[in-house]
DNA sequence: TAAAGTCAGATCGTATACAATTCTCTGCAT
DNA sequence: ATGCAGAGAATTGTATACGATCTGACTTTA
């Protein structure tokens, strides 16, 4: 199933284990949309929850912060980050300027069992789409994602890997509070003219698809300059 | 001076003070070469070089291993990094992948006034090369690296800036390990090729000139697979 | 003599304790 | 009623304590 939750585990990345499940399950929790931009994350409460200290709590805490899903605040606390109109921006450019080049160097080292991973990838994307349900909904979410990181896996380049890990955490993030459509299924299509293209060794194609997709997922979020209605506009009526 | 020393630092990367002064300074040690790759960093000698507990120091060590400068491995502490020849290579293409889109963003930015700033870091970089002595060597190593980290800050994307940083900071583990030319002014002039070529707003060329640039630094390491003699043929001779 | 077993020292993993800071609510003065 | 001040609670920042694991040397035994 998830078969690349594994598969993206750093093997240098051996640290101790206790934080790194409880960073792991947090931040599943985020990229799911379980936890809303802006919830207060406080170190006792997630200790608890954990049933660990809060020595863990907070190191899992800090690690979510060097990932931008999680903002801690000096003397103040960690909270679910709330990416603002900038950041989501900026998210999305990086998005464009590196997905074409990994896609790139994917389509280069591409195999044929790896083709059809990703067909089956989209396959299982699309049995989820027609699904209805909370718990589909969150796959769902998840599996989109999971079509660009495992391009960034096929791409062989385990640092361009995490770097992408991080972009695709950060856009649920940015989805969540700035996404429009009801319908989270963003360009399930494309993917699969993405993955048409690929099997064509079209890489030009290939590429351009992607920017257009990405285009796409943004043009479906509202990064519109909200001027925040001063008070008596937000009350009036 | 060090002007981005400061821009560097993430706005809302506002985590207490006290870890994050040591990671800096490590930071800093390392890719200034004043700690080699493979060194021991247990945390208790941290802690007290800095008088501060273990605490903070394996916090500061926790967060210099997600930027791969540092591994901490599970129960028996930490080190430098000391990337492999797989690890160096891809640090490299992912430069290669990144740095022509970031100069991109930043040749549709830059202003006059950042293009001057440039030209003086460049000038900056040549006085240390000329220059002797320890201090000038890791002054210049810094310099080398600062100039590809200011065109990512002018390109305005914090995301993409952070990045880079790590990307810089692991180059120079890279080179230490790796590097054969002792001249570590590795492509001075090459910068100001790039300089002038934004200076004509070609920005083509520049990047041209980057890819070239990055190429050549790559070239002077030396990424050949060394079949570790073993152990045998280490000493029979 | 060489291999295996054992033990002490060092180092890390985690929990707990205490100090510092921030937040909130109450009470008083204006 | 408004505004300020201060006490108390809640939360984070940092240090220390204790158990777990690894390492290396010494001893034992075949």
């Amino acid at each position: 199933m998830n078969s690349q939750a594994d598969a993206l585990q750093a093997p240098g990345d051996s640290t101790e284990n206790g934080a790194q499940q409880i960073r792991d399950a947090l931040r599943e929790a985020i990229v799911e949309r379980r936890l809303s931009p802006g919830t207060k994350l406080s170190e006792s409460d997630v200790g608890s929850l954990f049933n660990v200290s809060r020595t863990l709590a907070r190191a899992a805490l800090q690690a979510l912060s060097y990932e931008g899903l999680v903002s801690v605040e000096k003397n103040r606390g960690a909270f679910v980050a709330y990416p603002s109109l900038d950041e989501a921006r900026q998210i999305f450019a990086a998005r464009r300027l590196v997905e074409p080049g990994i896609l790139r160097s994917a389509a280069e080292r591409i195999t044929p069992a790896q083709l059809k991973h990703l067909r089956q990838l989209l396959i299982e994307e699309g049995r989820l789409m027609s699904e209805r349900g909370q718990s589909a909904r969150r796959a769902e979410i998840k599996a989109s994602g999971d079509f660009h990181l495992m391009l960034a896996s096929i791409s062989g380049n385990l640092i361009m890997q995490r770097f992408m890990e991080e972009l695709v955490a950060r856009s649920s993030l940015v989805i969540a509070l700035y996404g429009q459509s009801s319908a989270s299924s963003c360009g399930h299509a494309e993917h699969g003219d993405i993955i048409t293209a690929l099997e064509r060794k079209d890489i030009d194609t290939a590429c351009h698809l992607m920017l257009h997709h990405i285009a796409h997922i943004e043009a479906d979020l509202d990064l519109r300059e909200r001027k925040s209605f001063g008070l008596k506009e937000a009350f009036e009526r």
